[in-house]
Parts: structure tokens; C-alpha cells; sequence
DNA sequence: AATCCGTGGGT
DNA sequence: TACCCAAGGAT
């Protein structure tokens, strides 16, 4: 749920999917869609159907239970190595280099003095994060460097005035120089097919049962990109199309 | 390697 | 008002 998505907007998706899937084991015995429906408006809701996946294989490959090895946790689906760094970490005490864009953010600027990181992750933050991690509780160094970029070392306006490694920091010491690398570009979303697929979702997501197709074209009134998003959206298992004509989430 | 994939709060 | 971007992953 954290992937991509604040932690404020998390936190009581979070606590309801808990409540209602306490273990991997309860989440695994449901449909799919259920999961798709529960993960709201988090977005990315590709994620909600990994994470069903994630729970089926848990329960079938792992016993019921999360397994603790970094490689077995990035087999799982949806798990790519910052989660499998964070669960064997976080979970398991783990030694792993925790690379969210909070710690590459903290690393950039602590060591090597840039504003902020490079746009895909370089060898040389790994090497470097590698290099870091403690072998005493490593669990705490991935937590503290993480919280330190959330809370203090934000990507604006850091409040380096309270960060506790402000003597030791090269971008401090360099006098702060803005960023000057390759514009990142950024996501424009009014009128893609991002739009269209949330727009479509959300009408399944809202409705008991199924859909017509009548429905849909409300919401979404350019008849190639509702089609295609459609189509997407069904080829990425989120939404069914039945017999009759209708859609309607996975049952 | 570059693109695609949602949503909403902050500025 | 328009950006920016947030505990990334899959292809």
C-alpha cells in the first residue's frame, strides 16, 4: 500500500484491511475483486490484486507465513527489492540496504551533496547504501534513515534546522546547491488513460454485482480511449467482462 | 532503459 | 491555477 502512496492515506485502508484479513491465509480465500474493492481509492490498484496474489502464494508456497529470506520475499508478487529489503528488515532484522526514495533522497544529499537523487536508482547508491548498513540491528539504521527523510530531510522544504546529522552533511556543507540535473518530468494526468482506467474502476468499485456497459460510457465519453482503457483494464485481470455483456470486478 | 500504472494533499 | 510528488513494480 505504501508503494508510491503517503503514509497518511494508508494508515486507515490499512486498518481495515486488517481487521477484515487478519492473516495472508483469510485475504487468499477471497476473490480478487474483493481486494480490489477494499483498496479503495488508494490508487495503483493493480497493487490490490498483487497483494491478493501475494496472499495466495504466501499461503500456498510459504505455509500461511511471511517468509523471512530476502530472495523468497522478492519471488512474491508485487515485491520488488525495496519491499523485500523493508519486510527483512523491518520484520525479520535483516542486514539489507532499504532504498526508498526517502533514504536515496538522505544519502544524496548527507554524502554526496545533491538536492535529490538521481532519477533511476545507480549503482552507486546501492554500493554506497550497501556500505552503510550496520551489523549491529540493522533494522534500526533502515528505520532511522527512512523516518529521517519523512520527517526532516524532505524533498521540500527540509527542516535541516532540527535534522540531528546536520554537522555531517555534504549538501549542508556545500551550501545547499539546488538541484541541476536533467528535468524530472513530470506526470500529467487529465485526459490519459490513467484518468480513464480510475474513472472506469471506480464505477465497478462503487457498484454491487456487475455494470451495463452504459454505465460506463458515462463517466468516460471518447469511445477509443474508453474502449482501450477497458480493454486494459480486463487484460490486467482488475475487471471481467460476463457473458451477458456487463462487467464486473474478479468474483 | 523507458513507460505505464491512480489519487489527492501541499504549495 | 498548475504544478509537485508520495515507504515502487512490472514489462
Amino acid at each position: 500500500m505504501l508503494q508510491q502512496t503517503p503514509v497518511s492515506r494508508v494508515l486507515p485502508v490499512y486498518e481495515a484491511w486488517l481487521e477484515r484479513w487478519p492473516t495472508p491465509a483469510d485475504l487468499a480465500a477471497e476473490p480478487s475483486g474483493e481486494a480490489v474493492r477494499a483498496w479503495g481509492r488508494l490508487g495503483y490498484p493493480r497493487r490490490a490484486l498483487r497483494l491478493h496474489a501475494c496472499a495466495v502464494a504466501i499461503t500456498e508456497q510459504h505455509g500461511g507465513q511471511v517468509p523471512d529470506r530476502h530472495a523468497d520475499l522478492l519471488a512474491l508478487p508485487g515485491v520488488g527489492d525495496y519491499t523485500a529489503a523493508a519486510v527483512a528488515s523491518f520484520a525479520f532484522g535483516g542486514a539489507h540496504a532499504v532504498l526508498d526514495t526517502n533514504v536515496r533522497r538522505v544519502l544524496g544529499r548527507a554524502v554526496s551533496a545533491r538536492e535529490f537523487p538521481p532519477a533511476s536508482l545507480t549503482r552507486a547508491e546501492r554500493d554506497l547504501a550497501e556500505g552503510l548498513v550496520p551489523d549491529d540491528r540493522p533494522e534500526l539504521w533502515a528505520v532511522a534513515v527512512m523516518e529521517l527523510g519523512a520527517l526532516v530531510c524532505t524533498a521540500n522544504g527540509p527542516r535541516c534546522d532540527s535534522c540531528p546529522i546536520l554537522d555531517l552533511c555534504a549538501w549542508q556543507r556545500a551550501g545547499r546547491p539546488a538541484y541541476d540535473g536533467p528535468p524530472r518530468r513530470g506526470q500529467t494526468y487529465a485526459g490519459t488513460d490513467r484518468q480513464c482506467r480510475g474513472r472506469l474502476l471506480a464505477v465497478l468499485r462503487d457498484t454491487d454485482g456487475s455494470v451495463a456497459p452504459e454505465r460506463l460510457h458515462e463517466v468516460w465519453s471518447d469511445e477509443t480511449q474508453r474502449t482501450r482503457a477497458l480493454a486494459g483494464l480486463v487484460a490486467d485481470g482488475l475487471v471481467v467482462e460476463r457473458d451477458d455483456g456487463r462487467y464486473a470486478l474478479p468474483g
